[in-house]
DNA sequence: GGGCTCACG
DNA sequence: ACGTACGTGAGCCCG
C-alpha cells in the first residue's frame, strides 16, 4: 500500500510562481489553484497511490520561532495574489475528497514527517511531494521524496530514493540535516556555521557524516586551519541550527493511512470549476453536471424566464409577428449553421416568447429571413459577423443589428479568450448554458426535443444578456466604440471574407517548383558536411551542428540547442553549412507555410479566403486565420515575391494604403511630447530626427547606422524595450544601448513622463484603455512576482498605443466601406493588414479610390500631430505596395 | 498537443 | 538579482 502526501505551502507556490496568470472574470485569480490541481492529476498518474492527503503550514509560530526569534524572520507573507487563492484551495481539496492536515504549531514539512513516519509503521509506503529540498531528510527504505520544480512555466518532478539521494549527495538522506546545521538556509534564516559554504559543508558532511562527528574529533579534523577556527567558533550555531533543521516526526496528529484512502471527487467539484472557469479540467476529469446536487448557480431558465415557444408554420403567422417586432425595441435571434433555421425571443407582459423558423415547415422561409433581417427590426444576436456572412453569400439583407454578445463580452474582458454562449452565461448571469445539441451531426431538428430546446435557451440567453452586458458598456464608456466601431465592422469583415483575394496559381505553383529545386540542391550540399539527417528537426539539426561538428552553442532552449535564426547568423563564418542552413530555412518556410499552404485553399474563383476574427487579441487588433493573409512575406526579397501571386481580377487593379508611422505618432501625440510633436509637424523623417537627437549630431550628418539604431529604439520605446533588450537587437554592449535610451529620454521628456504615468495610472486602476475607450484589464502590474509585474507594465505602455491604431483602422474601414457605395464605385476592401488596407477595383477607379483612401483614413480622428496615409495601385500586391 | 521556429505589423 | 520588446498564426517535429 502507498500513500502520497503532498506539502500543499510549496507546491501552490511553484503553481503561484510558475505559471502565468490565466484570470478568468476581472480580478479573479485562480491559476495557482488551477496549477495545483494540473500538477496533482499528473502525479496520481504518475504514483497511483492507495492514498493521499495533503498538508498545509498554520500561522500560528512553531518552537522554531519560539527558540530561534530569527526564524524565517525575513520571509515575507504571502502575496495577496496567492492569500486569496488558500480558500479556494482548500475547497477544492474538499470537493474532491482529500483530507488535509494542518495544526498549529507546526509547519507542513513537520506533519509530512510525522505521516511518513506513522505509514511505515503500519507497513506502508509513502511518497512524499514537495518543492523543498528540507524535506530529503525524510527519505528511507520506505519514503521517497518526489521533488517538484518549476522552470519557465513547465512543471518537473525528480524522484529522489535513497539509491539517487546517495549518488546525488554522496551521504545518507538523514544528513541532510547536518549538511543544513552547517551551512545555514538563507531563505528561512536558519544561521549555520558562519563561513562555511554549501562547498565546505558538502564536504565535511560526505567525510565525517554527523555535526556530531566532527565536533567530537575537531580539531582533528582534515579541514584547512581557517575552516576550523570557523567551526570551533561556531558550535552553538550549528547545534542551534541542527535542531531547527530537524523535521518533526512525532507531532500529536490524528492519522493513521487508512483514513487517507482515495474517493471519488464530490458532485460540487463540477460546480467549483466551472465557477473558476476550469473547464479544460472539467473535461480532462470527465467531471458532469448530472452528478450535481441543487446547483449553487441558478439554471438557464431561472435567468431568461420562463419561455412559452411555437415552430411557426404558417407565412401569416409569420407576417404577424415580424408586424410585432418592427414595433418592439429589440428582440433577440440566433441562426443555425448554413441558415438551417432561425430561432427569435422576446418578451411580453406574459414572460419570454420564442419562434422557432425552420426552411422545411415554413414555406415561405426565405422571404421570412428577408423580411426579417432587412432592417427594420433590432436585433441582438451572437457572432454578428459569422451570421452576416452566411446572410450575404445567400443573398440576403444582413441590417439591423444592435448587439453582439461576443463582441461584447471581448469589449469588456479582451483577455478571457473564449466567447461562446456557455462562458458568457456563466461568468455574467451565473447560470449554465445547456450543451448545443443543435449542433451535434444529423440532428433533425424538429424531432429532437433536446434540441430544440437547446437552441431557444441559447436565443433566450442572448437577450438576458443583452441586458447585462449593455449597462455595462455604457459605464465603461465602450458603447460608441461598440456601435459605431465593432458592430459595423462585422458587415465590412463578412464582405472582405467573402471577397477574397485573386491568386496567381500558376505562378505561385511556378514558385513551388523553384523552390524545391532550390531545396533540394541546398539539401545535398548540407548533408555533404554532415550525412543525411532531418533538417527541419532542431533536435537532430542541433546535434549536428553543436556535437557532430563541434560549433559553439550560445543559447539553450528548455529542450536542447537553440538554433535560431539568431543563433545560426553568429555562427556564419565558422562553417559553410550555418549559411546553407539559414537558406535552406528561409526555402522551406516559404514553401510550405505560403506557397504549398496558399495552394491548398485557393477555391473554384482562384480566390482565397481568410477569416478574420474579432475577439482573439487583446489589444484590439483584429487577426487573420485559414490561411492568416496578415503575414505573407515582405522583408525580404525573395519572400515578397510571394505578393506579387496576389492579382487584381481581369480589368482590375489593387490599391493598398497604409497609415505612415501610426504608431509613433499616436506616441506623440498621447504622451504629449513636444519634441516628437514638432518633428511629425514638420514631416520630418523621425527616424533620423531621433538619430540627430540621440546622437547629438546635426541632421545631415546623421548615418545609415545611427538611423537605424534609432529606429530599433523608437520601436523598442512603443514595447516598454529594456537596455538589454535594445543591445541584442541592434549589436551593442548593454551600456551603449543604456546610454542611448538615456538620450533618447532627455531629449524627449514627455515620453518618458508618459511611460512613467501610464504605469502609476495602470497600477491605480488596475487597466489601461485607448483613445476610444478599448480597454485591457492589467491584474498582472500588481503581482509581486517581478517577471509578472515587468510584463503588466510593458503591456501598460503599449496597449494604448497599439490599440488606438486598431481603433483608428477599425473605424477608416467602415468609412471607407460607406464612401465607397455611397460614390458608386465597383471597387471593395478586400484586405486590412493592421495598418494596411486593400481595395481592389477596376482600373478606371483607381485615382479616386486612393484618394478616397487616403483621405478617409487621415480624417479619421484629428490629433495633435498629422495622421497621414500614402495609397498606390498595382496589378498585384507587390506592385502595390 | 506542446515546443520550436519564423512569417507579419 | 530577477530576465530581458508588444501583438498575432502556421508548419513541422516528437513524445
Amino acid at each position: 500500500m502507498k500513500l502520497m502526501v503532498l506539502d500543499g505551502n510549496s507546491l501552490v507556490n511553484r503553481a503561484y510562481y510558475g505559471i502565468r496568470p490565466l484570470t478568468t472574470r476581472e480580478g479573479l485569480y485562480t491559476h495557482a489553484v488551477f496549477g495545483f490541481v494540473t500538477t496533482l492529476q499528473r502525479l496520481l498518474e504518475e504514483e497511483n497511490p492507495e492514498a493521499l492527503c495533503v498538508t498545509f503550514d498554520r500561522r500560528e509560530p512553531t518552537f522554531r520561532h519560539l527558540e530561534y526569534e530569527g526564524y524565517k524572520a525575513q520571509r515575507k507573507g504571502m502575496p495577496e495574489e496567492l492569500a486569496v487563492q488558500m480558500p479556494v484551495l482548500k475547497e477544492v481539496l474538499d470537493a474532491m475528497a482529500i483530507p488535509r492536515y494542518e495544526l498549529a504549531g507546526y509547519e507542513a514539512d513537520d506533519l509530512i514527517g510525522t505521516i511518513s513516519r506513522r505509514c511505515e509503521a503500519a507497513g506502508w509506503d509513502c511518497v512524499v511531494v514537495t518543492g523543498d529540498k528540507d524535506s530529503l531528510q525524510l527519505v528511507d527504505e520506505h519514503t521517497k521524496v518526489k521533488l517538484v520544480s518549476t522552470r519557465m512555466g513547465q512543471t518537473t518532478t525528480k524522484d529522489m530514493t535513497e539509491e539517487s539521494f546517495r549518488e546525488a549527495y554522496g551521504f545518507a538522506p538523514i544528513h541532510m540535516i547536518d549538511l543544513k546545521a552547517l551551512m545555514g538556509d538563507a531563505s528561512d534564516n536558519i544561521p549555520g556555521v558562519p563561513g562555511v559554504g554549501e562547498k565546505t559543508a558538502m564536504a565535511l558532511v560526505q567525510k565525517y557524516e554527523s555535526v556530531e562527528e566532527i565536533y567530537r574529533l575537531l580539531p582533528d579534523i582534515e579541514a584547512k586551519p581557517a575552516v576550523i577556527k570557523k567551526l570551533e567558533a561556531g558550535r552553538e550555531l550549528a547545534e542551534l541550527s541542527y535542531h531547527l533543521a530537524t523535521i518533526i516526526t512525532d507531532a500529536p496528529l490524528d492519522f493513521s493511512p487508512e483514513e487517507n484512502l482515495r474517493q471519488p471527487a464530490k458532485p460540487e467539484l463540477y460546480q467549483i470549476f466551472l465557477r473558476l472557469e476550469f473547464t479544460k479540467l472539467i473535461e480532462k476529469m470527465g467531471l458532469t453536471g448530472e452528478a450535481a446536487p441543487a446547483a449553487p448557480v441558478e439554471d438557464a431558465g431561472a435567468v431568461t424566464g420562463a419561455c412559452e415557444s411555437e415552430i411557426v408554420a404558417d407565412p401569416a403567422r409569420a407576417e404577424e409577428l415580424l408586424a410585432l417586432w418592427r414595433q418592439m425595441p429589440w428582440v433577440a435571434c440566433l441562426a443555425l449553421p448554413g441558415l438551417e433555421g432561425l430561432c427569435v425571443e422576446w418578451g411580453d407582459s406574459e414572460g419570454g416568447r420564442a419562434a422557432l423558423f425552420l426552411p422545411n415547415r415554413l414555406e415561405s422561409y426565405n422571404e421570412f429571413l428577408r423580411a426579417f433581417f432587412a432592417g427594420d427590426i433590432r436585433k441582438a444576436s451572437h457572432e454578428v459577423k459569422e451570421l452576416t456572412r452566411e446572410l450575404l453569400a445567400q443573398g440576403l439583407p444582413a441590417k439591423g443589428f444592435l448587439f453582439d454578445a461576443a463582441l461584447a463580452g471581448y469589449l469588456l474582458d479582451a483577455t478571457a479568450g473564449h466567447y461562446d454562449l456557455n462562458r458568457l452565461s456563466v461568468s455574467w448571469l451565473g447560470c449554465e448554458a445547456p450543451k448545443p445539441a443543435y449542433l451535434a451531426e444529423g440532428t433533425a431538428m424538429e424531432e429532437d426535443g433536446e434540441a430544440l430546446g437547446a437552441f431557444m435557451s441559447h436565443t433566450a440567453l442572448i437577450g438576458a444578456l443583452y441586458e447585462k452586458m449593455a449597462p455595462r458598456l455604457e459605464e465603461l464608456e465602450m458603447k460608441e466604440l461598440f456601435e459605431t466601431v465593432e458592430l459595423p465592422l462585422c458587415r465590412v469583415l463578412a464582405e472582405m471574407e467573402l471577397a477574397g483575394m485573386l491568386v496567381d496559381a500558376g505562378a505561385l505553383q511556378e514558385m513551388g517548383e523553384t523552390l524545391s529545386a532550390a531545396i533540394a540542391d541546398l539539401e545535398q550540399r548540407i548533408y555533404a558536411h554532415a550525412g543525411p539527417f532531418n533538417i527541419n528537426s532542431p533536435k537532430q539539426l542541433g546535434e549536428v551542428l553543436f556535437e557532430r561538428l563541434g560549433l559553439p552553442a550560445y543559447k539553450k532552449t528548455k529542450t536542447g540547442y537553440s538554433t535560431s535564426a539568431e543563433v545560426l547568423e553568429k555562427l556564419r563564418f565558422q562553417h559553410p553549412i550555418v549559411d546553407e542552413v539559414l537558406e535552406y530555412r528561409q526555402y522551406t518556410k516559404l514553401k510550405s507555410t505560403y506557397v504549398d499552404g496558399l495552394l491548398k485553399v485557393i477555391g473554384p474563383d482562384g480566390r482565397v479566403r481568410t477569416s478574420f476574427q474579432m475577439t482573439v487579441t487583446a489589444t484590439g487588433r483584429l487577426s487573420s486565420t485559414e490561411p492568416n493573409l496578415q503575414n505573407i512575406p515582405t522583408r525580404t526579397e525573395l519572400g515578397s515575391e510571394l505578393r506579387r501571386m496576389f492579382v487584381a481580377g481581369e480589368g482590375n487593379v489593387l490599391v493598398d494604403a497604409d497609415y505612415s508611422q501610426i504608431e509613433l505618432r499616436l506616441l506623440a501625440h498621447i504622451s504629449g511630447d513636444e519634441t516628437m510633436r514638432d518633428a511629425f509637424r514638420h514631416g520630418a523623417d523621425i527616424h533620423a530626427i531621433t538619430a540627430s537627437q540621440v546622437f547629438g549630431v546635426a541632421p545631415e550628418e546623421v548615418t545609415g547606422q545611427m538611423r537605424r539604431a534609432a529606429k530599433a529604439v523608437n520601436f523598442g520605446i512603443v514595447y516598454g524595450i529594456s537596455p538589454f533588450s535594445l543591445a541584442q537587437d541592434i549589436g551593442v554592449t548593454v551600456a551603449e544601448a543604456k546610454a542611448y535610451m538615456d538620450s533618447y529620454f532627455a531629449k524627449y521628456p514627455g515620453v518618458k513622463h508618459y511611460m512613467e504615468e501610464i504605469v502609476e495610472r495602470a497600477k491605480a486602476d488596475g487597466y489601461v484603455e485607448t483613445l476610444f475607450h478599448r480597454r485591457r484589464s492589467l491584474p498582472e502590474i500588481k503581482s509581486s512576482n517581478f517577471n509578472m509585474r515587468s510584463f503588466g507594465e510593458r503591456v501598460a505602455l503599449n496597449m494604448p498605443i497599439q490599440g488606438t491604431a486598431a481603433d483608428i483602422i477599425k473605424l477608416a474601414m467602415v468609412h471607407v466601406r460607406r464612401r465607397l457605395l455611397e460614390e458608386r464605385l465597383k471597387a471593395r476592401l478586400i484586405m486590412q493588414v493592421h495598418d494596411e488596407l486593400i481595395v481592389e477595383c477596376p482600373r478606371e477607379e483607381a485615382e479616386q479610390v486612393k484618394a478616397l483612401l487616403t483621405e478617409e483614413m487621415e480624417r479619421v480622428v484629428s490629433l495633435s500631430v498629422p495622421l497621414t496615409a500614402e495609397a498606390h495601385s498595382g496589378k498585384n500586391w507587390l506592385e502595390a505596395k
